[in-house]
DNA sequence: TGCCTTAGTTCCAAAATGAAACTGATGGAG
DNA sequence: CTCCATCAGTTTCATTTTGGAACTAAGGCA
């Protein structure tokens, strides 16, 4: 079975990972959590490359998860926020954190 | 920046999920949460291929989240089962159980 | 007229996944 | 004893995804 037959299984776990279990994805939920919203932004933040954020985005985007919004009409420039559903992504989030804290300990710290 | 270098991240939730973030790793820890423990099994329950399956076992072993069960002495077999570490996975999957159930209708049910 | 910013795209090599066949140890039926 | 079945893995190879780096587009600003 391929990854992406997920989005209709009967299971819920499996669904919600169809759309938000591909790698970096669930980073870049964090970094919204955090406040970051522009593009720019999560490069730096996550280290993922540009060409894997820009179709994470898009997935995002279209599972109605963020919502991509202009923030500037001069040079056209667009962000990302989380919607109501996104946001109700927070506690799966938080519950991931605080076994991370608990259960993986840093060993050398990176700068990404 | 590679997938791999972010198990020594600042981010605690990056540290987890470069163990439970890789694909089909999260839908094992639900099986097993559902009291399933064989390989055999694994396969079935989810539908990944016994390369990968094997491959994941293997780290979650490392990770200390499964342990390797000998539960048959004639032709020697293994199962895997949650370590106490693992049990504490629970709320997560629990949260992303809820968050897919409430957002992630089913369209066509697939039997895998 | 250039150069800067910032959100993307494109290209290509390297790594991960998917499908299917194969292995190895053992048990049990005949 | 012989042959088939079980079950946990391995191996192989084609396909897909990723990582890195360079490139594009649409302005702004000096």
């Amino acid at each position: 079975m391929k990854w992406n037959e997920l989005s209709d299984n009967w299971c819920p776990v499996a669904r919600t990972l169809s759309i938000v279990g591909d790698r970096w994805t669930l980073l870049i939920l964090r970094d919204c959590f955090l406040g970051l919203s522009r593009f720019e932004q999560f490069i730096e933040s996550s280290g993922m490359t540009r060409h894997i954020l820009a179709e994470r985005l898009k997935r995002l985007v279209e599972a109605g998860i963020l919502e991509r919004r202009q923030y500037s009409a001069g040079p056209k420039r667009y962000d990302y926020v989380l919607t109501e559903k996104g946001q109700e992504l927070a506690p799966a989030l938080m519950n991931l954190r605080d076994w991370g804290k608990k259960h993986m300990p840093v060993r050398r710290a990176t700068n990404a």
